[in-house]
DNA sequence: TAGTGGTCTAGACCACGGA
DNA sequence: CCGTGGTCTAGACCACTAC
C-alpha cells in the first residue's frame, strides 16, 4: 500500500490512497477515518507525514477534521464525484461530445445554519461554496448550484448558458482553522 | 515580533507578520523571502513551524515557492489589492453603496504560456484561476477577468450584469506540488 | 560547492470531546 | 479519564538551482 523505496513521496501515496477508498465507497460520507496516530503506526510512517496527506485531503474538500473528534469524510464531495460519472458525463458521452473539459466555481460566503452545523463552524464563519460549469466540446452546458442566498446570485447564476439541468448540491468547506481569536 | 507565550499558534503569527509586509509594501511582488532556515534562526523556531506558515500563504495565493531557488512574493495579490483600494472600493463609496460584499470566483485550467512562464512551471500544468465578481449593495457590478482563452468562457463572461468595468487581471496559482511523477 | 525548498522522523505538550 | 486533532521541536537526507 505504500512503498517507502518509492519516489512518490509518502505523503502522497496515502493522499491518493485514502482519496480512491472515498471513491470506491470504501469510505462513506460521514465515516471516521482511522486517526493519524493508527495510520502512522499501521504504515510505519510518522504522524507528521499522515498530517500531509490529511491536510491536503482535507484542502481538496474531501475531509473534514474535528478536534477532539476525529476525521470525517465530506458529506459533498463524494455525491459530487458519483453525479460526474453518472448523469453528465455519461450523458454527454452518449451524445458524442466531450465532457471533459471542465471548470470549478468557488466563492468565500458566510456560513448559514445548515452549512455551520454541518461542517461544525459558527454561523456565519466564512465557507468556500462551490458550483460547477459543465463543458460538453467547450460550450458550457449544465451548472451545479444550490439554494441561493441573495438576490445579486440568482442574478449571477440566471445565464442563457445553463440549457443543461442537473441536480444541485453546493460543496462548503471551512476556509481557515481556527485560532481561538475570532471572538 | 513573534511571542511564543502567545496562544496564537506561531505559524499564525508569522503568517500575518509576512502578509502584513506585503500589504505594506515592504516585500513586494517578485521579491524573494528570507529562507525558511532564516525564519527559524532568526524567530528561534523549528524550520516546520516557517514551513507552516508559508504553506498557507502559498495556498492563498500570496507566496509562490521554487525549489532550489527560493519563495517569492506572488505578481498578482498585490495588484488585486491595490486595485480593491483604489478603484472599485472608493468608487462605491463615493456612490453610496455597500463595497464590502464581493464574492470570488476560482477555476483550473491549464496553464498558457504567459501562466507557465509567470508560475515557474510546465505549460498546460494545471493552475487555480481568479476572477471577482464586484458587489455593491448586493448587486453585481463588474466582473474581472483576463484573456480569453476559450469561446466558452466568453460565453459564460458575457453576461449582462457586468456594467462596470474595471481593469481586469486574472490571478493564477499552481495547483499542487509536484511529484516529479506527471511526465 | 553552497543554499534552497521538499520530505521525513520520533518524539513532545496542548485543548477539546466524550464516556 | 483517554483518544483525538493542533502545534511544535531539532534534527536528517534529498533534489534542484546557481555559481
Amino acid at each position: 500500500m505504500i512503498d517507502k523505496s518509492s519516489p512518490v513521496p509518502i505523503y502522497y501515496q496515502l493522499e491518493e490512497h485514502i482519496k480512491s477508498q472515498i471513491e470506491k465507497g470504501e469510505l462513506k460520507p460521514g465515516d471516521c477515518l482511522p486517526s493519524e496516530r493508527e495510520y502512522s503506526e499501521k504504515y510505519g510512517i510518522s504522524r507528521m507525514t499522515v498530517r500531509q496527506a490529511i491536510n491536503n485531503l482535507v484542502s481538496d474538500g474531501y475531509l473534514i477534521r474535528q478536534k477532539g473528534k476525529g476525521t470525517f469524510v465530506s458529506e459533498r464531495k463524494f455525491e459530487q464525484k458519483l453525479s460526474e460519472l453518472t448523469s453528465f458525463t455519461e450523458d454527454m458521452k452518449a451524445r458524442g461530445l466531450k465532457p471533459d473539459s471542465k471548470l470549478l466555481q468557488f466563492e468565500i460566503i458566510p456560513s448559514d445554519d445548515a452549512i455551520a452545523t454541518q461542517l461544525s463552524i459558527k454561523r456565519h464563519d466564512p465557507v468556500y461554496q462551490i458550483r460547477r460549469i459543465r463543458l460538453a466540446d467547450g460550450v458550457p452546458m449544465a451548472q451545479t448550484s444550490g439554494p441561493l442566498r441573495d438576490e445579486s446570485h440568482v442574478a449571477f447564476r440566471k445565464t442563457e448558458l445553463s440549457t443543461y439541468s442537473e441536480a444541485a448540491t453546493p460543496i462548503c468547506w471551512r476556509r481557515k482553522p481556527f485560532t481561538g481569536q475570532e471572538d
